[in-house]
DNA sequence: ACACACTATATCTATTTTGATATAGATGGG
DNA sequence: CCCATCTATATCAAAATAGATATAGTGTGT
């Protein structure tokens, strides 16, 4: 299971199962992310095979709190899981299939609101990553040649989901370009041709 | 659900619950895919709500099929869930966490050789989604134009697929190029990024 | 004083998904 | 003929995930 060495990773410094869901909300988001009535019974799974210990600390301001921290034994079974090649999962895009179905409404107006409002969706969410961009390796990523192999490391992750998500707007972006070509097809060949072109050209941006 | 919905959206014509899993491998494995034991009793259940109907075909040439094909119902159904706007599932993608952890190794070559091995793996994959596009839409999208609405949608299904996956290669590529860097974090003749990035990070000493 | 939000742990149920296994007819190769 | 493979359905157990609820201390605003 992936979950259980996510934990172990997220445990590189002692932390709380509330901790944890506070760092799935923040910086993992867009590779991970689950809920306290996983991390709970999985932390507590982990400590009985050997790979966490915990300790109820006092409460400074607010209530107890069980911290977690890995033990050798944990770091090496993380370590396994990091040598053991790249864990491909199943993908699994509910809007994409609906998009792919939704030739049943026969009415490309639909398909492109659908599409303009997903790509908002995007664009929301691409923000917040950009920040997180911004806040680990600052303005041109002029921070990042003196990062720590975390920061380095978390900013390589953080700069897959900024790719992706950009994609994902292109793509959006594209398919409505489509549409709108379908449902004019006897546009005269400057507007439409040229459209197609600026489709097929790969765009390259940071 | 989204599977329900999926399977609603299969069953545009009539098929067995192995056809479907036929479809899962090739056409949609970049947005969905499920297991037999998983779709049997998913039929089943659309069965019971009145959404499918299901007869025991006569075994042509192998054992016997229960084909379903979907009711009135059963579309409308399809239809409040494709109009409902897009779904946002949550993202689960392992690698990246593995990636994100891997500053525990503190060992650039072994990500490098991650990151290489990855690549590859989203090459083979990205190479049957353009097999797929090609069979629809023919060379340079040749026959989308005279295309049915289904082949249409397909086609904008299978463009994600494309996209997402070459803009993970770019990803992998970059990483690599940053990994180089900072493995060689004193090189001269690293072209003008390379330089400037080096001007700013130090002074000249000499 | 009271409501509300936030921190924090925990448990319960239900749903979703995976993996393994059983059965059996059909087809093609050696 | 036998064996492997493909088609086809089905079920079981296990694991992963989601959603809801219970409990409680603590700080903030009204």
């Amino acid at each position: 299971m992936s979950l259980d060495h996510i934990l172990l990773g997220m445990l590189g410094a002692p932390a709380s199962g509330y901790d944890i869901k506070r760092g799935f909300s923040e910086g993992s988001r867009h590779f991970w992310s689950a809920e306290l009535s996983q991390i709970y019974p999985a932390l507590k799974k982990l400590e009985g095979r050997g790979w966490l210990e915990s300790s109820l600390e006092p409460p400074a301001r607010g209530p107890r709190r069980r911290v977690y921290h890995r033990t050798a034994e944990g770091r090496a079974e993380l370590i396994r899981w990091l040598t053991s090649g790249p864990q491909m999962g199943t993908q699994r895009f509910a809007y994409v299939a609906q998009l792919f179905f939704m030739h049943e409404l026969d009415d490309l107006e639909a398909t492109s609101d659908f599409m303009l409002e997903l790509r908002s969706r995007l664009e929301e969410f691409l923000a917040l990553l950009r920040q997180a961009e911004l806040d680990i390796a600052g303005p041109d990523g002029a921070r990042l040649d003196d990062s720590s192999g975390e920061d380095f490391h978390a900013y390589l992750a953080v700069r897959m989901g900024v790719r992706s998500l950009r994609s994902r707007m292109d793509w959006c972006d594209e398919v409505l370009a489509h549409i709108e070509r379908r449902r004019r097809p006897h546009a005269v060949a400057g507007g439409a041709q040229a459209q197609d072109r600026q489709d097929r050209k790969e765009r390259r941006r940071g």
